[in-house]
DNA sequence: TAGTGGTCTAGACCACTTC
DNA sequence: AAGTGGTCTAGACCACTAA
């Protein structure tokens, strides 16, 4: 049943990652790349492309010389911090099952700070939306996106979808990446309140700005992290080996 | 016993990296990869491997079918989260010329979370070390790294070294990788002095466990960085495309 | 020395974007 | 329709690791 369309690159590594997650390999010692090969007819460069993938993704890592082997610890971190597309999916993967709230949805004049990353006039409208990611009645994740209004079309009923999908229904826009600053924070009252902690409770924020496919900015975001419910965990490895 | 011939990938990419930092292309677009071939006299999947590299550092991306960019954006980050080393290069990649100092070496007994942490017995001796970085005087980043007495040398004298190439030098063990918390924190009486703020002031941390090629946790450490002098970014595209 | 992953070539066709 | 990056093949040799 080889079919185009995934890729026969994606299906070998659906396929591997598959037999980690529930065979397992003995050592946690993936086959060599020859017998890969042989055994699913295809040639090793479909099989280097998928354990690439795989490797970057942090389930395997490869030893020249040596072998290529499962990444214990890789497989362990859910929320990869460099394509984080939903806060739901976030919660969801950390074992939760989320629920999501649009606690505001107002038009507001843009402050100096929110001008200057959607690259427009100070004052000019600016539609902001809060949304809280909860588990249980128990907030996790407070979010507050600003976007033009002039890119917004002025009925935006089902924003309780996540943000990109949001903007690719009510803009003509596709949001294609983030510049994202990692802040640690204490929650002022306001915050507080919303997320359920004490005033001057420490967290983690990120303050991004989303761009379009012409690197056009569309989207001023900040998000706050409640860090006793949810921690961001992430692999580092030697750059040159 | 180093014989490092970079391969005829990375000499592509340096150079290719080289025309984006110095002459830049027009319409930051970068030539299809059959006239890059051509013009280096290489094949395109040499070609493809190197901007596949660039890519994965965030300095250029590709769309089908219509070509391959700088990635501006991409090239602003200074360091990536996931290949962090050294703290002195972070701060030099940052603009900064820093100095570090080693401010104690103590061997203490390991406390519940460290021996955890290092799978020892709680109890247990522990070298511990505090290294500030500074810039100008002006505190950055505090370290503090707790390494298993038994794993090295009675004499480590130069402990200014960066924690990998001490830990090759002194044990004979290797790190191979971390697994890293972020952490929002404030500061505490004894930080915040050796970091010059004042106490409770809000800063990031990680907490990490460092392996070696057996995986076998060899050090617990601990860094706080001064937000106001040093922060994070990131970008995040799209998973599926 | 045998076996592994890493590099490299030459060539074919596909999928998508742009005109 | 033309041009771009994406996928895939078959085969060669190199660099490193481990028995």
């Amino acid at each position: 049943m080889i079919t185009r369309n995934p890729s026969l690159t994606d299906q070998v590594k659906a396929h591997i990652k598959d037999r980690i997650v529930n065979d397992g390999f003995a050592d946690d010692r993936i086959p060599p790349e020859a017998t890969l090969g042989e055994e699913l007819g295809v040639s090793r460069t479909t099989i280097r492309d998928a354990l690439a993938k795989l490797e970057n993704e942090g389930a395997i890592y490869r030893k020249q010389g040596s072998g290529t082997f499962v990444n214990r610890p890789g497989l362990q971190i859910k929320s990869r911090l460099e394509e984080i597309w939903s806060y739901a999916k976030v919660l969801e993967d950390h074992g939760y099952t989320p629920s999501v709230s649009v606690i505001s949805d107002v038009i507001v004049p843009a402050d100096d700070e929110t001008a200057a990353a959607l690259a427009i006039e100070v004052g000019g409208d600016v539609v902001e939306i809060e949304k809280l990611f909860l588990e249980d009645d128990e907030p996790v994740v407070l979010t507050r996106n600003r976007i033009p209004a002039s890119l917004l079309d002025a009925d935006h009923s089902r924003d309780e979808l996540p943000l990109y999908e949001f903007l690719d229904e009510y803009c003509d826009r596709r949001l294609t990446y983030y510049v994202s600053e990692i802040v640690p924070v204490a929650f002022n009252a306001s915050q507080a309140r919303k997320l359920h902690v004490k005033r001057g409770t420490v967290g983690l924020a990120f303050v991004e700005i989303g761009y379009d496919q012409t690197n056009e900015p569309i989207v001023y975001a900040t998000s706050f992290f409640r860090d006793d419910l949810l921690r961001f965990r992430i692999i580092r490895r030697r750059a040159g080996a």
